[in-house]
RNA sequence: CGGGGCGUAGCGCAGCCCGGUAGCGCACACGGUUCGGGACCGUGGAGUCGGAGGUUCAAAUCCUCUCGCCCCGACCA
């Protein structure tokens, strides 16, 4: 590929709009253009990337059995309606009629129109096992389109799809796609964690999701380097590390009231009792169907409610007034004694002595020790955090930011019920079908290779990854010899089978040394006059810049060696 | 959806407070000199000042509404 005739717009200017480093190069790069908040045109550069993390894909799934198919991205409403799914996602999901006044979407995820594929076609036990997956544009109105291609409202996704008998079947699709994973992350030459996740509204009840490091990511999750436990912070378990010891010692003190006067946030209460945070027993009045309960957290922890959603179900904050109407008191001074609602407890409360709100305006009591002042269900209810420890072997836990590149979901039967996808068993029972889903998103994978893989210069592609394999750069077009040379190096490359971009631009070094880098083709031959004199060319490392002088023919020989 | 910021030439920005008919750098075109890390000189093309309405003799500038984009949060198969 001759750069010259290869539409590369690169900038020397990053747009003022974009903030995260992939977005940033991409554009300066010349490999994206943003069309609308979210929409991003992919360019030659991108699209060339895009193919072979797609190829890559292809490859692996191909080699656990799984059958390519494609799928329309327009669906009817009536499918999802049979899930459910129509009403449970709101404005998410993008809809429209048709000319005949029909409900339709865009689909978000293909679990309906697969299911429906499979109870259409699908039989007998003798059937199955069957993996299907298609690379298709997924339709999102996210609330919040960000950081260029890393949440967008239209993307590609692959996504695969497993229909097993039972159970073990399942299990075992839901390995080989985990496997499969590993080897396409690894292959795209990305650092990432597989951990587990929450299911969410995909329903099911184990899933993990495939995370890449980096600071642009808008995921947390805990590691643990001891035993290998990882699990985003949406559901993570963790032990918070012991609190500061209190300024004031409350072992064994009986209850005591004290008079804070307009102290009612935890901050305040412990700066004008002078006790560490972790003193202090946060509560907090929520209301479920059932009425008003009250959720304990320690005063230096927060609540998780996705957490203590999972065991209490649907829940509110309390307002004002009922606050008033049920405990008597303004929010600041509510406390878990002398009184009978429902507690659930987080349990790093379990031990110890504590300062609560006293249920009395105006005042905090100290000394209350739980499970002697009050009873209460005891779960984990906070967020992890930095500084814990690991709730399996006591280990200390990092927390990373990372980026969701993908993501498995064992289903079981919540869409082939609905659906009736079924199949008759040896006995001629009709059984549903139990699924899986597998997605993965290309562009998030092209974004993490380069917020991983990136210096001051521009963007270092991973080999396998790269819209080229090498760069070639003539230093001087109008020397017959630079050019022979390099035409020759050129052939040779292609005829290899390399995917090879000459800059046969003519412009000077400088710009070509600066495109070459902000680009981030993995290696760069150099040919330049002074070289040349004596016989040789450079093959540089675009990652660590390292040169190395070589012949013509041994740079040729060194790219194949590769 | 809540909070904040920004829309002026392809990109980055100044001008706006204090109204007087739009400017700088880069990019682009042409000519010349250059040529190993984003050259220099000269000439030139390019802007409904996001849009609509209003105030005024006069609006990029003041007022009202509106659209778009970015960031933080909420949300997120």
């Amino acid at each position: 590929m001759r750069f010259s005739q290869f539409f590369i717009p690169t900038l020397r200017e990053a747009p003022a709009e974009a903030e995260a480093v992939s977005h940033i190069y991409m554009l300066r790069a010349g490999y994206v253009r943003q069309l609308a908040a979210g929409l991003y045109i992919y360019l030659p550069l991108a699209w060339r990337v895009m193919n072979r993390i797609m190829k890559i894909i292809r490859e692996e799934m191909n080699a656990i059995g799984a059958q390519e198919i494609s799928m329309p991205g327009l669906h009817p409403a009536d499918i999802w309606q049979k899930t459910g799914r129509w009403d449970a996602i709101g404005d998410e999901m993008f809809r429209l009629k048709d000319r005949g006044d029909r409900d339709m979407c865009l689909g978000m995820t293909h679990e309906e129109i697969i299911t429906w594929l499979a109870s259409m076609e699908i039989r007998s036990y003798r059937a199955l096992p069957q993996m299907w997956y298609q690379m298709q544009a997924k339709f999102r109105d996210e609330a919040r389109p960000k950081s260029g291609i890393l949440r967008t409202r239209e993307f590609i996704m692959k996504d695969s799809y497993s229909f097993d008998r039972d159970e073990q079947g399942l299990a075992e699709s839901y390995r080989k796609h985990a496997e499969a994973y590993h080897r396409i992350f690894k292959r795209c030459g990305l650092r990432f964690h597989q951990v587990e996740s929450d299911p969410g509204m995909m329903g099911g009840a184990i899933s993990h999701e495939f995370m890449a490091p980096s600071p642009a990511g808008e995921d947390t999750i805990v590691l643990c380097k001891q035993c290998g436990y990882s699990a985003n912070t949406e559901l993570a378990r963790s032990i918070p590390a012991v609190g500061a010891r209190c300024a004031m010692p409350l072992q064994g003190e009986e209850l005591e009231e004290v008079h804070t006067p307009n102290r009612r946030t935890v901050t305040e209460v412990a700066s004008f009792l002078k006790a560490d945070a972790s003193c202090f027993i946060k509560s907090l009045l929520l209301m479920d169907d059932d009425g008003p309960f009250l959720a304990l957290v320690r005063g230096d922890q927060e609540l998780h409610e996705k957490k203590l959603r999972k065991i209490v179900g649907n829940f509110r904050p309390a307002q004002k007034e009922e606050v008033k109407g049920i405990l008597g008191v303004e929010a600041g001074f509510i406390g878990p004694h002398n009184n009978n609602l429902r507690k659930i407890a987080d349990i790093s409360l379990k031990e110890g002595t504590y300062i609560a709100g006293a249920n009395r305006e105006g005042y905090h009591v100290k000394g209350i020790r739980p499970q002697e002042h009050f009873q209460a269900e005891w779960d984990d209810i906070h967020v992890a955090r930095e500084g814990d420890a690991c709730a399996q072997c006591k280990a200390l836990l990092t927390l990373e930011k990372v980026i969701e590149i993908g993501n498995i979901f064992q289903l079981g039967t919540k869409y082939s019920v609905p659906l009736k996808a079924v199949y008759l068993d040896e006995n001629g029972k009709e059984q549903p079908i139990i699924m899986g889903s597998y997605g993965i998103g290309p562009a998030r994978i092209a974004a993490a290779a380069v917020e991983q893989n990136h210096d001051k210069d521009g963007i270092i592609w991973p080999r396998s990854i790269a819209p080229f394999d090498i760069e070639i750069i003539p230093l001087d077009m109008g020397e017959k010899e630079i050019m022979e040379t390099a035409e020759a190096i050129y052939r040779d490359l292609t005829y290899a089978g390399f995917e090879v971009i000459m800059d046969d631009r003519d412009e000077r070094p400088g710009i070509k040394f600066k495109d070459a880098d902000l680009i981030g083709i993995p290696y760069q031959i150099v040919i330049g006059k002074k070289g040349l004199k004596e016989g040789i060319v450079e093959f540089k490392t675009r990652m660590t810049k390292q040169t190395e002088r070589l012949s013509p023919a041994d740079a040729v020989k060194r790219v194949k060696e590769l």
